[in-house]
DNA sequence: TATATTTTGTTATTTTTTTAGCATATATGT
DNA sequence: ACATATATGCTAAAAAAATAACAAAATATA
């Protein structure tokens, strides 16, 4: 895209700011300073309007930012404004969570495939789509434009379905295996390590 | 506990360290250099020490770290020396994923009760626990020494229960609901917002 | 319409985090 | 036992991130 160098800790905000201007959008207020804003969401004025800039400037001096407009923004910075096609990799708990939890389609995320190594789910059906055999996923994610997969199976299927993925051109692996992915650097990989957080928690209590 | 000022950069970071070192540990490796743990951490070596530093000096200069006493200690820092009581609100997909996921168990974090608002989930056994009515919290947190909440309801019941859990004095919540609790700076609370994380994602594959 | 107030965008400063450098201690090899 | 190679812990430097300060622009008020 246009911007080029913002970081990493830039990028992980915005979807909180896109949280709190939705809620407030949705509350029907127009506009809002960086200074409430602030208050709200307990981070500085200061960072507020840094962050916000380095997309382009969305205020306006004397008035503030524009609640709906400044929302509709960030989803276009975040992408949010385009659909991408998923599929889950392993029908355990947790993938089915994800896929019944699909909220994310209000967003354009569209469950397309689901997959697993287990022939007992072969054909179980969660929000219309079938369960499928794992071996099926690279001529799946080619003719079905997949961008996104997802993978909630353990680590050692997670890395060769990585590599099958790679293979396929995916765009993207959401993956919440307990493993560090050694893939392309042109594909995005975002790591849920569920794991990792309940250890950071536990560190919380231990160190008060 | 003793040491004050860590970084949650550098908090953050200990679980992966603590992954590679069990690895490591699992595949007979008795010792290993900060240089070593560099190219396979991807992380500069430099960070390592310093890292672990933090902490105290768990390294000898010219040998390096003995692998299976460093990975003790980083068990103590995260305090996974000690077990965890916590119960999981919500028994829903999410929930039952995290309950049945229970590969925490092995870490010390032991399920003691499940709740839930829907009485059609009342009794329903998982890992041998019974849902109950989240009228029951309250009670149960205050009988049963529960040091963890994990909340995985929508925003608004996460918000209510998190105000009764500071009453019980628990001492961390697992917040899996999309809403940012306000609880006192005494109770640790650890997010884990998944649709800022796909929303991350997708701001990856539009920025390639 | 003029004046006071608000509030951004941006630059400057401070703080935090990461990386580099190196003296010192240990291990290894001859 | 001595010399050489390792590799930490720590200090110093560099880079990045967060905060503060403020001029310029727009709004609100009288």
């Amino acid at each position: 895209m246009d911007d080029k160098n913002i970081s990493q800790a830039v990028v992980a905000r915005l979807p909180r700011y896109y949280r709190y201007l939705g809620e407030l959008r949705d509350s029907g207020i127009e506009r809002i300073s960086s200074q409430d804003l602030s208050s709200l969401m307990k981070v500085t004025a200061s960072q507020i309007r840094q962050d916000f800039n380095n997309f382009g400037g969305f205020g306006q001096q004397g008035y503030g930012y524009n609640v709906e407009y400044l929302y509709n923004e960030i989803a276009k910075i975040l992408g949010l404004d385009k659909t991408h096609n998923l599929i889950i990799v392993g029908a355990g708990n947790l993938g089915q969570a994800l896929a019944n939890y699909m909220n994310f389609e209000r967003r354009g995320f569209l469950l397309k495939g689901l997959f697993d190594k287990n022939p007992a789910l072969y054909g179980k059906e969660l929000r219309g789509i079938a369960v499928q055999s794992v071996e099926n996923i690279e001529c799946f994610v080619r003719e079905n434009d997949i961008d996104i997969a997802v993978l909630t199976i353990p680590k050692d299927g997670a890395v060769k379905t990585a590599e099958i993925l790679v293979r396929c051109n995916i765009k993207a692996i959401w993956n919440f295996a307990h493993v560090d992915l050694n893939v392309p650097d042109n594909i995005v990989v975002e790591n849920v390590h569920l794991s990792d957080s309940l250890m950071k928690l536990s560190y919380g209590i231990a160190n008060q």
